[in-house]
Order: C-alpha cells, then sequence, then structure tokens
DNA sequence: GTGAAAGCGCTAACAG
DNA sequence: CTGTTAGCGCTTTCAC
C-alpha cells in the first residue's frame, strides 16, 4: 500500500507537509504544493481513511435503524436521509431490525465502538435501557426513546384530525381504524386519538383493530385485512396505513364491496405505493423528505457539538384521492 | 476515551493480553482473563473500531450502490443483501446514485480509500471507465462492468421467454414491451431478445417503448404508460418492469379498459408490489432473496481472498396472477 | 513555509 | 501463558 511517507520520499518533503497539501491546510508554497500533487498523481496515491478516523477520532459515518428497510416509508425516509447526510459529508449505514436477532443492540454498541458518529433510531423494538447510559449522539425518528435523545416526527396529531375530516362529509356509520402496537413508544400513537375522538364527537362509532409491533410483510396486512371484513361485516370506512389500505382495497374488490361507494378509504403515510394502484388512495401524507431533512440536520449538528434547537412536529398534509 | 492501556493497567497486564482476551485469541489462563474482564467491565471498556481497522487493515464493511434505494427492487435487494452481510459479520453501507452528481464516483473513491472492504454495483451509470483499474473486490449485480468483476443477475433470458409464453394462450395482436435504457449495459436486456424473438415467432407483433436510464419516479412510468396508450391505441398486451405495468393499469383503468378481458399485462421483477393492488399482478419474478445471498456470498469470499467460482444465472419464476 | 516527533488505540511478532 | 516492542497511516503541535 503507498503511504504518505511513500509521496514524502518521492515529493522530497515531510509527510506532514504532504498532509498539509491534501487537506488544504495551513500555508504551503506554491511550489512545493505542485510537487506533492505531482508525486500523488505519479503513485496515485489515495489516503486511507481508516488512518484518518483515527487520527481524527471521527468516522464520517451515521448510521440509520428502521425496522424495514424495503418498507415504502421506511425506503423513502433512507432515501433521503442518505441524500441529506451525503451533502453533509456524511456516509450512511443502514440497518433493519426485523427478523435480525438483537441487531438494534448491536448497532448501539457499534456507536460505543466509533464506527459510527451518530445514528438516527427509527427501529421499533421494545428494549429502551441499552439506550440509558448513553452519551453519544442519536437523534429519534418517530420514537419515544428517553429524555434525552431528541426525536423528529409528523405532527400525527393533526394527521388524525384531518383523516378524521375526510371521512365526516360522507357520514359513515361505521369506522374500523388499523394501529400499530400500543407498546411501541412513538408519537404516531396520537394521530389514533385524535381521529377517534374527532369522529366519536361527530357520533361516529369507531372501532380499533391492533396490529402486532413486528408486522411489516404485505401478507400480515392482508390477513388484518380479512380479519377485519370477517370481524365488521358493515364496516363503511376504514382508516389505516398504506399497505394496511392496500390489502383492504383487495380485499374488498374480492368481496365485490366497491370503493368509494360502499366503502371508504383513507390511508395514513401516504408513500408513493398510495399512487401505485388504479385508483389514488386518499391519505394523510407524512413530510418524509423534511422528516429526513431534519434528522439529518440534528444528528449532524450534535456531531459536531451544536446542541440544537428544540424540535416541533412537522406538517402532515392530505392528498385527495379517489377512496373517499 | 478509555483505552486498552487502562484496562491493561487497571488489570495489571499488558495492553496485549487484554487484545488477546477480548478476540478470543491465543491462550490466556482463567485467572487473568478473569482479571481483564473484571476491569473491561469496572471501566465499561469498548475497544475503538477505527483503531482496530487501521491496525488489521479493514473495516468489514460493505458498500451497496444502487440506482434508487426506494425503488421496490432495490428495496427489497438492500434488505436481503443486509441480511446476509450481517451474519457474515459485515456492515452495510447504502448510496444510491440518481438525485446524486457523482455519487458512483465519490463511491468508489471509497473503496480506494479503504472505507469499505468491497462494493456491490448495482448502479445504472454509464462511465464505466472509472472501475479500470481497480484491483479492489467489487461485485456487479445484474451490470457488465468489465471483464475482471464478476457479476450477479436472474436468468433474463428465460424470463423473457417465461413472459411471452404467459402471452401465448391469449393470442394478443399487438403487445407492447416497455425496456430500461439500452446504453445502460445490464444482462437484462436479454429478457427483451427472448421476449421478441418468441411472440413474432409466434406471428404476434411486438412494439418497444424504450424509458430513459435515469427513469425510477414513479411519475416517469406514469408518462411512459400514457405516451404508450397515446402511440398504440391498438394495443392488446404489454410487458414491462412492475412500476411500468402498474402505471399501464390505472390508466387503462381511466380509459376504461379492462384488465385482463381487453388488455394483458405481465410485469417483470415480480416485487411485493405486484401483489398490493386490487389484483395480482402476473409477473415474472426475479429471485431477490437469492440474487442477494450470491452477491453477499461473492464478496465476502472475495474480501477473504477466496477466488469464487464462475457465476451463473439464477433462475427466475412464474407468479401466476390476474392480469394475463 | 516546512520538518521532526509524538500520538490516535489497537494488533502481532517474538521473546522469555 | 504473558510482556515488550514495533508498527498500521495519518494529523498536529512546535521548533527552526
Amino acid at each position: 500500500m503507498t503511504s504518505i511517507k511513500d509521496v514524502a520520499k518521492l515529493a522530497k518533503v515531510a509527510p506532514s507537509t504532504v498532509s498539509l497539501v491534501l487537506n488544504h491546510k495551513g500555508y504551503v508554497s506554491e511550489i512545493t504544493r505542485k510537487k506533492v500533487e505531482e508525486a500523488v498523481a505519479k503513485l496515485s496515491y489515495v489516503p486511507s481513511e481508516m488512518a484518518r478516523n483515527l487520527s481524527l477520532n471521527r468516522t464520517n459515518m451515521i448510521g440509520v435503524i428502521v425496522p424495514e428497510i424495503s418498507h415504502p416509508f421506511f425506503a423513502t425516509f433512507i432515501r433521503e436521509v442518505e441524500v441529506e447526510l451525503y451533502r453533509r459529508g456524511y456516509k450512511t449505514m443502514v440497518c433493519s431490525t426485523v427478523q435480525k436477532a438483537n441487531a438494534e443492540h448491536a448497532f448501539v454498541n457499534m456507536l460505543r465502538r466509533q464506527t459510527m458518529d451518530g445514528i438516527i433510531m427509527g427501529a421499533h423494538s421494545l428494549e429502551l435501557d441499552i439506550y440509558d447510559g448513553l452519551s453519544h449522539p442519536i437523534v429519534a425518528f418517530d420514537r419515544f426513546i428517553n429524555e434525552n435523545i431528541p426525536i423528529v416526527h409528523a405532527d400525527h396529531q393533526s394527521g388524525g384530525r384531518l383523516a378524521a375530516k375526510a371521512f365526516l362529509p360522507h357520514r359513515c356509520h361505521h369506522i374500523v381504524q388499523i394501529m400499530g402496537a400500543r407498546e411501541v413508544l412513538t408519537p404516531a400513537n396520537a394521530h389514533h386519538e385524535a381521529f377517534i375522538e374527532t369522529l366519536t364527537e361527530a357520533g361516529t362509532r369507531v372501532d380499533t383493530l391492533e396490529m402486532a409491533w413486528n408486522a411489516f410483510d404485505p401478507i400480515d396486512f392482508l390477513q388484518t385485512a380479512e380479519q377485519l371484513f370477517n370481524k365488521y361485516p358493515d364496516v363503511d370506512g376504514i382508516f389505516g396505513p398504506d399497505l394496511a389500505i392496500c390489502s383492504c382495497m383487495r380485499v374488498a374488490a374480492q368481496r365485490g364491496i366497491r370503493v368509494p361507494e360502499n366503502l371508504k378509504l383513507v390511508a395514513y403515510d401516504g408513500t408513493y405505493i398510495t399512487r401505485m394502484g388504479q385508483q389514488v388512495i386518499t391519505a394523510v401524507v407524512q413530510p418524509i423528505g423534511h422528516l429526513a431533512y431534519m434528522a439529518a440536520e440534528k444528528i449532524t449538528s450534535w456531531v459536531n457539538g451544536r446542541p440544537g434547537e428544540k424540535l416541533y412536529a412537522l406538517p402532515v398534509t392530505l392528498q385527495e384521492g379517489d377512496t373517499c
């Protein structure tokens, strides 16, 4: 491996000078700069990032943990966050926790081992104690961890209200909402409360179907949909995550229930998948790009020692669609 | 930062001994092992990965480049490959190239800088010369780079034939296939040839619509679909990537064209999105899990110096659906 | 402006 | 079995 010493030798200067040139630091005479650059080119020298990391005590790498990378919501989030981090000079390491025993634990340990400078934590596991003594930079994505960890999330309360308001003019009699596991501590739970509240105030019956905390596979949603129609044959409105609503559309079609005539559907999340079917699904859209921007901003500013102001809930919007 | 020396001091042994204990190497007496472990616990010491990397000259990190992380095909691939790499003790770094100028270049440079031990290259950029002098471990994912770089891909030829055979019994008169840009050098192009060949042999008219090499946004597919129906009003069969077919279903629905009665659709890739709509889309399914397994296997064995046998095309399957 | 020297925290011979 | 020693390749004072 050709090292900085080889370059120094060839250019007849000291390694430290080479370092200065490479990092555009301090004052280097034009003449020695040229010599160094030539030597670098001749040897096609590339500095070792590992050595640099050790010296500087930082890796310029941010970890992102999510439950399931291929889920449209998280996939989109990861795409956006990767771009934002790249802009700020950071690499992105991803980790998904489902189908991998204690991956979250291993990931947090990597933070301790200084493999990454910080992490954006969006997984849904249930053991929060591993974060207790931790003073490393962490930003939570749509999830409560503890008081010391800032959290980036959408304004789920108005999200719930928005969804409810979409249903209201249609005067549904029986709405069912599909929600994630309550045991997962996430601000997202707020949208269910706001939803129920708004609708029951208006006198609509609302039932709730809870899914397992680790349900992310399309098959899980399909089963839930079947279950829903079996349990509540008179349902005329459903509110739930994108994938759940997709599954409901499918099952409804199979059972000859027409959407939106006999069944109104509103999805929560509003990922691109709500725009991929025959009908555009009416949906509350989480501002994934904005969330990613904030997460990237928060984590990098923490890594650089800047404290970061208080976080606020990011505004959601309603996507007009064909299903409600 | 508490280092290995602190542990050594507290345990009254040499740093090297601590290292041996930590890495379960060599023989260490039960008594000193205990001493070391206690000291580690007391100081809650965590070894620095950066220092370890520098010493060992490896990072246990594999980079994965794809054009677009959030695309269902690549998202699923990344999920699978991350799991496979995790199993083998490697971390995964992701990079998507669309919407990021010369990201591929930057990524390959990171390989040179030894930020990663190797990369799995699945991006669709067009500058292949950056790979020329490179001797680092690279595995191409569904893409030709150069002779020295092994490539993991599905058996696209039989994929094309499978699709054609799905159409045959329906005796379509005019089939249009949507394909990616020809300039992208990928084995996937083989499926179009096989498809056309099989169908023209049977006397069916087949037209081809080419998309831009960097088209990955749902909106691109929707435009293509519109374009297709405008250009070929008498089309009664369409073959194309999952997202393109989804868009065609949408546009067909808007125009009152019934699927499968008046229009047969077959998708290529068969990601979960073909199973999310009202109808299951008939599709040729790429074995993403298998591809990921092979890619992980190849890259890690190359990183470890084992040459790796010749690669073969992985078998595809047909997903029976409601659209053909 | 530039070079010498120390150090980042770990691993790996090699003695003993 | 364990300690000594010498790096890994880069950055960074601090003299000159």
